[in-house]
DNA sequence: GCGACAG
DNA sequence: ATCTTGTCGC
């Protein structure tokens, strides 16, 4: 995959929210343009996270058939988050390891599953958002636990849907993947609204709390970041060998 | 001022 | 995110 757009990653957060100023803007809320075909999970893995700028850092991106959820293709890099974990700008940690995995994709799905918030965010920018700019493909983003706003709890049955509220705004929905396991949050990234971002996370969650995405690019970064790789679920090989080679 | 705070 | 054993339950 190559991308739309392309930026210097900030060092210092004044840096990071003048980017966030600057791109947020074009962030652009439709209903997806087509029934997704490919549909993809990205996540990051950490070395013994700290926080830190310095943390290391291995990302995957994993392209499952939007039928089945059988995988298609993966990618992954690894690298330094370059970055320290602040709330709100947790995006420049994650993108630029994510960026380059994505451009290691040779196709190009028709939504970016996103570990994290979209519009959900203090600036409405989240990560989900952010990669969307960049990368001009639908995104939206499926947070384990919420970063803001207000709800009331949904029903106990899988498709259970309430809204969240911030300052005025509708800016994610809390949806019950299962019935009786706890809600994720759900929300609208670029070229995506909301209700299509909830339509195909649940439908990507058949099985468990998490779409299969997010549980395959986590299991596969997760490997990488500590050097392992070998025997994958499908039987694919991943890298072997050490972690974090002193090549990256 | 105090507490909360995606991963 | 990551550090970590057993344990309760379908």
């Amino acid at each position: 995959m190559r991308l739309q757009r392309e930026h210097p990653w900030p060092r210092t957060e004044a840096e990071a929210l003048a980017v966030q100023e600057e791109l947020r803007p074009l962030v652009r809320l439709v209903p997806l343009p087509r029934p997704p075909r490919l549909i993809a999970g990205l996540d990051v893995a950490y070395a013994g996270a700290h926080g830190a700028a310095d943390d290391r850092v291995a990302a995957a991106v994993v392209v499952l058939d939007a039928a089945t959820l059988e995988p298609v293709e993966r990618a992954t890099a690894v690298g330094t988050a370059g970055f320290p974990y602040v709330p709100g700008l947790f995006a420049f940690r994650e993108l630029p390891v994510l960026v380059r995995a994505l451009e290691r994709l040779s196709s190009v799905p028709d939504v970016l599953l996103c570990d994290g918030q979209g519009l959900a965010h203090p600036r409405r920018f989240g990560l989900a958002c952010h990669l969307g700019v960049l990368t001009g493909v639908p995104t939206l983003g499926v947070a384990k636990t919420p970063l803001l706003g207000e709800w009331t709890e949904p029903g106990p049955e899988r498709g259970a849907t309430a809204d969240v509220h911030d300052r005025g705004e509708t800016v994610a929905r809390v949806l019950r993947t299962q019935t009786g396991v706890k809600p994720v949050t759900v929300s609208a990234g670029h070229l995506i609204d909301l209700d299509d971002a909830t339509a195909v996370v649940l439908d990507a969650a058949r099985r468990y709390r998490l779409p299969e995405t997010t549980r395959l690019a986590d299991r596969l970064c997760r490997d990488v970041a500590q050097g392992e790789g070998v025997g994958t679920p499908t039987g694919v090989s991943t890298p072997t060998g050490v972690s974090f080679p002193p090549g990256s």
